[in-house]
RNA sequence: CGGGGCGUGGCGCAGCUUGGUAGCGCGCUUGCUUUGGGAGCAAGAAGCCGCAGGUUCAAAUCCUGUCGCCCCGACCA
């Protein structure tokens, strides 16, 4: 079908929307591809659309191509199936919920592994019948908190989700790792510049799991790589190599004065000068107290957490650190409760006496010596060491992550940067077969158990992640698989140049091409001009002052070349270009 | 939920300090001119100034309350 920018519903505009922050929230808007609704809520217009279907063939192609077969739930759903799983009360805030006539409680589905679960459970029961993949690309809905950057981050999104139900692990590992080269076959296709970097598997169990980040400064997640080894990880996955245990003597613990000083920074100071010691911050070892609340419960536990002083506690690494539990600031009332603990100068010489568990940073390994808190305002202690004067009760990836840092793998320092999540993969394990009691028949006539793996795709997301990552100053520059058409004619308007554009788009339209043809009458050339600009088609065809020599304008959108060719050649030039 | 900003024709904004006629640019309509880089002239249409209450002869403007939106931090495709 010949889109006609004359008849086409579009209106472009010419200054950015004062509520977009992010150019492809900026860009989408002024180039009419969607329009806001509701906070994190948005429509479709025609060119949105036809992107946004674009990038739903490619992921179904894909999908359908390793086997998958794709379904399609409701997004409304009643509430029993995710009380199963305890996820109506987990989930929190972030569920839209809503109550039908009869007052029973529904909910928009914000991902569906219970439903999946059971149409499997409902279908299948014999070992014979597995594996199998079911996918859909649907709607799905989060009340999130915050949602931001247009159409980056919605209360309302597409995302394909598939999931794997296998006999036993190996079989997983195989679902898995197909569904890795389906996703990089997805986002090859797609145009998208990735990583895929290891994630934590986090409060969902299971073991292996990757996203796939389309690094973006404008990207919510922090990763790191590695271009020594291709180490690649997710903040919150970084692993910190500790350092060998050290065996030589320290001298014994010593306490020391040191007034004045709540910083690390002072306290640094203060005993280089005054106690003859030749440390740095991170040489200390600082302690955070925080509280950790299981979810679905009031109780909280106290933690205190050990890194380097010259680090922070990182709060996203901590929340995956001590995941399902929920973290939260030890505030100042909790501290009455606690008389054992004294602010700013807490050391985990007394934390075995009064019964916290301490966790620490991998730097901190037996043998070590620090500077630390000494459990009395005003003073801290020296030659603290680990293993001697105090024993942590494990581990914990909780400090800050930064450029420069050891790669876990092969020790070359880390590069730091961010991304924008669309893809995400992970062997969930039984965790949602064990809620479901999902069994298969086996030849022996034991149940077996099936172990699941789970894969999404924002599809949505994706359009955004493509403006963002392909754009220029003048507009949006769409890769050829996702464009809304393969051309944009443009007719400048005098004469018969309108009327040849549109002949020329016909003839091309029936070669196989998508076109646009802006045919708009009584519009000048500069609007035209900057229109196709800010549309971003890769392929441009000028008809214009040049036809009455016989000649039109062929540009790359991508590239930015211009080039005068026949009139003669023009489709010729036209269908290579397009696909070359 | 904590912090910051903002609600005025479809879009972007001014006006508010110091109450009195609602204004500018873009877009839209009509006519004439123009047509290779967001054209010119002329004439138009379109606004419960977020909402509610209050002060006042008079409120976009002052007061109180309320709702909403955007941005920055903790969640996630």
């Amino acid at each position: 079908m010949l889109l006609r920018m004359s008849t086409l519903f579009l209106r472009t505009l010419r200054e950015d929307p004062a509520d977009a922050e992010v150019p492809s929230h900026k860009l989408l808007v002024r180039a009419g591809y969607v329009r806001r609704v509701a906070p994190g809520i948005y429509s479709w217009l025609p060119l949105g659309k036809i992107v946004l279907e674009n990038i739903t063939r490619v992921v179904r192609e894909e999908m359908n191509r390793i086997g998958a077969q794709e379904v399609l739930f409701p997004a409304l759903l009643p509430r029993d199936y995710y009380e199963a799983t305890g996820r109506w009360t987990e989930y929190g805030d972030t569920l839209f919920r809503l109550k039908d006539r009869k007052g029973a409680d529904y909910l928009l589905g914000p991902t569906h592994e219970e439903m999946f679960t059971d149409m499997v459970k409902g279908e299948y029961s014999s070992y014979k019948d597995y594996p199998v993949t079911l996918y859909q690309i649907q709607t799905k809905y989060r009340d999130e908190a915050r949602p931001r950057a247009g159409i980056l981050r919605g209360r309302e999104f597409v995302m394909k989700d598939s999931y794997s139900f296998d006999l036993d692990d190996d079989g997983l590992k195989h679902s898995y790792e197909t569904h890795r080269e389906a996703y990089i076959r997805i986002f090859d296709r797609l145009g998208i510049d990735y990583r895929i970097v290891f994630a934590m598997s986090g409060a969902m169990g299971g073991s292996a799991s990757e996203e796939f980040l389309a690094p973006c400064a404008t990207g919510e997640d922090t990763f790191v790589a590695c271009h020594n080894c291709g180490y690649a990880a997710n903040a919150e996955a970084v692993v910190t190599p500790a350092p060998p245990a050290v065996t030589t003597g320290h001298p014994a613990l010593e306490v020391l004065d040191t007034p004045d000083t709540p910083t690390i920074e002072s306290l640094v100071n203060y005993v280089n000068e005054h106690h003859g010691l030749r440390i740095t911050a991170a040489d200390t070892l600082k302690n955070v107290v925080v509280k950790v609340r299981t979810p679905g419960s009031d109780k909280a536990e106290t933690l205190i957490i050990g890194v380097p002083g010259d680090r922070e506690v990182d709060f996203k690494r901590l929340e995956a650190a001590v995941s399902p539990g929920v973290p939260e600031i030890f505030e100042a009332e909790d501290f009455v409760r606690h008389p054992g603990l004294v602010r700013g100068y807490i050391g985990p010489q007394v934390l075995k006496s009064l019964g916290i568990r301490y966790l620490v940073d991998p730097r901190v390994v037996d043998g070590s010596a620090w500077v630390t808190g000494a459990n009395e305002p005003g003073k801290h202690a020296a030659h603290v060491v680990a293993g001697r004067d105090f024993e942590a009760d494990g581990t914990i990836e909780a400090a800050d992550v930064r450029a420069g840092d050891s790669c876990p793998r092969c020790g070359h320092p880390l590069s730091i940067d961010r991304g924008i999540e669309i893809g995400h993969i992970f062997q969930l394990g039984r965790k949602y077969a064990d809620a479901a009691g999902l069994d298969a028949l086996g030849p022996d006539g034991k149940p077996i158990r099936i172990t699941m793996g789970s894969y999404g795709v924002g599809v949505s997301r994706a359009v955004a992640v493509l403006a963002e990552q392909r754009h220029d100053e003048l507009g949006l520059v769409w890769p050829r698989e996702v464009a809304p058409a393969d051309v944009h004619i443009v007719g400048t308007g005098k004469e018969n140049q309108i009327d040849v554009a549109t002949q020329l788009a016909e003839e091309l339209e029936s070669r196989g091409l998508r076109v646009l043809v802006d045919d708009r009458a009584g519009v000048s050339p500069g609007v035209k001009f900057k229109d196709s600009e800010l549309l971003g088609l890769p392929t441009v065809l000028i008809v214009g002052r040049g036809l009455a020599q016989g000649v039109v304008e062929l540009r790359d959108r991508v590239t930015g070349t211009k080039e005068e060719i026949p009139l003669a050649e023009a489709l010729d030039r036209v269908l290579a270009a397009c696909q070359a």
